[in-house]
DNA sequence: TAGATAGGAATACATTTGTTCGGGAAATGT
DNA sequence: ACATTTCCCGAACAAATGTATTCCTATCTA
């Protein structure tokens, strides 16, 4: 099955390749001539029939630009595949989005050792460091933070925050990224659950 | 951002989108017109003209079957590798990473169906937008954007630079996101290339 | 009721584009 | 050496295709 092409077969082939993942349609055959400095089309013609031939490429009868990749190959790269568990926003608490979360193919390099899920953000309480409502982070379960990651934490048992956290002599200090907020001072004994740390974030546009 | 799209419009957008998708390829305007009864392919042209303007579609200037779907759907199934291809700065040109660039495993749902590549950020240029120094954009080539799109782009051959586009009558205006930067007006005839879009962005901590 | 908007028709036109046919030169294989 | 394959040119052609212009009819809105 595996046809040989030729040199010249091949950087068509290429061509056409490229061309139709920039422009999102196929290029016309004066284009290749063009790009090839052929000065006929059937030149063009020629080395297109034999790609169909070879099985390389397909295309419609008399239809412009109709040259399509016959595709075959997809990457099966390791994904990790976290849950979306729910929407964070400071004040608010956890919404879970049900029994069947959707879920959000994740980078690996981002998904730590732990348990790892992810969160829709909402709301401003980061805006400073670029984290935005509808963006996605991921968080890694942790209960003890170190000074200065930023953390989920549920505040009397209920409302949950995004913030910076930081251990200060007699208390524990939630630190906004939004200078139209003010810290969270949290006094010893006042109940407060780490939820986990933000690894990373995603956003699409 | 959301133009409301008449019945019609839906109509012929839900056509083409079937046609590319069954055919591999966009169809013609006369076979769109005969797909719904119409007498004249002017009607259609003008609905193309409609969904383009109106950011559903784009497509080539008297090019045959240039049709190209904005909307790009995803499967959910594999995970995408893309290239990092470079640093990009307010000023600086791309700086590529040597022949062997790093990769990074990107969630399938932020890849378009055209080449994409990874870029990390250095700068400031999109602070106000929450895009900091670090951070890793994904970009789509694209070679004509749309407006208020955020893109890539080269100015004078050499110096690239994040910004939004924004195409206004005699020029175009590149906008940054930081309210020390004023905006860079490219008036016609000034060289500029335009790389690619922004389509999302991967933070690590 | 006048005006605006969406949808459509008819026609003509200028390109764009794939196809076909004949011929030629260089490389390759036998 | 001879045949085959690969590669390319040029021109002519018919078909496919996008565009422009003018006009028409509902429908909806001010």
């Amino acid at each position: 099955m595996a046809e040989p092409l030729t040199k010249r077969q091949k950087e068509i082939l290429d061509y056409v390749t490229q061309y139709i993942e920039l422009h999102g349609y196929a290029p016309s055959y004066r284009e290749i001539a063009t790009a090839f400095k052929y000065g006929s089309v059937a030149t063009v013609a020629e080395h297109i029939d034999s790609l169909v031939t070879k099985g390389m490429l397909q295309k419609g009868d008399n239809e412009a630009r109709s040259i399509q990749l016959v595709k075959e190959d997809l990457d099966i790269s390791s994904t990790v595949s976290l849950p979306i568990l729910g929407l964070v926003a400071a004040g608010q608490p956890i919404e879970t989005l049900g029994a069947h979360p959707e879920t959000l193919e994740v980078p690996p390099f981002m998904v730590g050792r732990r348990n790892s899920y992810v969160l829709q953000v909402k709301g401003d309480s980061m805006i400073e460091e670029g984290i935005h409502t509808g963006d996605y982070v991921v968080v890694q379960e942790k209960e003890v933070p170190s000074n200065g990651e930023m953390i989920i934490a549920l505040i009397n048992g209920g409302e949950a925050t995004l913030k910076r956290y930081y251990k200060e002599k007699g208390h524990i200090r939630l630190q906004p990224s939004n200078s139209a907020m003010e810290p969270i001072i949290i006094e010893p004994g006042t109940p407060i659950q780490i939820q986990g740390i933000v690894i990373g974030l995603i956003r699409k546009y």
